[in-house]
DNA sequence: GAGTTATTCGAACGTTCGTTAGAATTTATT
DNA sequence: AATAAATTCTAACGAACGTTCGAATAACTC
């Protein structure tokens, strides 16, 4: 009787032994978040409608709340699945590399294949980023902190390594908005792949904060 | 009788000689273009409601259409007026100034300075980028493209004279992304000042641009 | 197939939205 | 002071918003 969206819901099969990963319901949120995740992406998270949302994925306006409780709330569930992901995948590619400039280069690298193949997903991650209050923003916020403190991690290690000058925060700072300004400008027809892409960011980032050379004149 | 917002104001007086640069209407008008900026800012266009905007600026909604036709409008004249102010400057600023790597640094310094300076504003140029529609989108498209344009030009000249290798569109949209950003993460009571972000901005981008040996292994 | 639970729906709730009509008031001109 | 013009107001319009109620349907259990 009670809605299972006040809850957190279980997303495995009550008895009958093995465990199933996805169950009917956890499914059919997955659609409709992917499906609200194309439309905040389209016309931002304010000037999306709930009924966008329902004509995009076909259930009824009352159907929706049965998943989730609020709009807000949806966007908070996109955010942090989107950001538990990155980081999940981060951590995994980062094993067993001790290289400081190769863990750089995978951390863009991961960071711009993801951002490329869920675009919306990522636009809605950068451009909503202020919107969500409270308990959800918080949440949230922690995620992003946890990857920031990452990528500073990484930074500063190489510039131990390697006894370099520069300001970690804005490198790290600038690093971010080179890489997730992508989503106002990245067209799959004109544009490179993330490879190719993640490569030349990378190569002038890390000259730009390697080279001993100063660039500049007197 | 007719309402002035309809048609583009004249802004000098009618008759008696001398040429008052600002009317009553015109200052009026750029008071509350300033109080929509900051609302704008905060909430965010589509978040932002004319009744927030009446509350913040004293006037009362009516009054409000008094001076444009609607926040479309409103949200068009905000970004006609700064990019146009930023291109201004630049160009002045770029006169005269020969050296390629030289007018790179102008051009990053005056965006930033700009930046930080109208922080407000180039927010809402920055992140309401895509919800003006048809001729307000256009126009201020157009002067968008200018200035992408210029900086595209900065590059070039650079890459020719030195014969450097890089992708010239790839190279302006990350130099954007890495100023552009600033205003996700800006503080003034933690961060420098426009002149010592612009300096280590430029550092890292021309050292990466420029910088002969491949910072890449094998 | 009856009974129970899970899912979906149409219809509406109260609120807020952008905008406007028209009256009231202030300001400028004689 | 009288007249005209410019400016600001109160009050409302219809539309769209996020959300909810309770009934209707679908899926599952026995």
């Amino acid at each position: 009787m009670a809605s299972p969206s006040t809850t957190t819901r279980v997303s495995r099969r009550k008895h009958r032994g093995v465990p199933i990963p996805a169950t009917r319901y956890d499914q059919r949120l997955a659609k409709i978040l992917s499906y609200a995740t194309e439309v905040f992406c389209d016309k931002g998270y304010e000037g999306a409608s709930m009924r966008d949302l329902s004509r995009a994925s076909g259930m009824s306006l009352a159907g929706l709340y049965y998943y989730f409780e609020s709009k807000e709330r949806l966007l908070y569930l996109i955010q942090k699945h989107t950001f538990t992901t990155i980081v999940a995948r981060l951590k995994a590619r980062l094993e067993g590399v001790d290289n400081g400039e190769e863990r750089i280069r995978i951390f863009i690298l991961n960071h711009l294949e993801y951002f490329l193949a869920n675009q919306a997903a990522m636009k809605v991650l950068s451009h909503e980023d202020e919107v969500l209050k409270n308990g959800f923003g918080s949440e949230v916020a922690a995620l992003k902190r946890e990857y920031y403190r990452i990528c500073v991690g990484l930074l500063d290690h190489l510039k131990r390594q390697r006894s370099l000058q520069f300001t970690t925060r804005l490198a790290v700072l600038s690093l971010f908005g080179m890489m997730n300004w992508i989503y106002t400008w990245h067209n799959p027809r004109v544009d490179a792949d993330a490879a190719s892409i993640a490569r030349e960011m990378g190569d002038v980032f890390l000259r730009g904060v390697i080279c001993g050379a100063k660039a500049r004149k007197s």
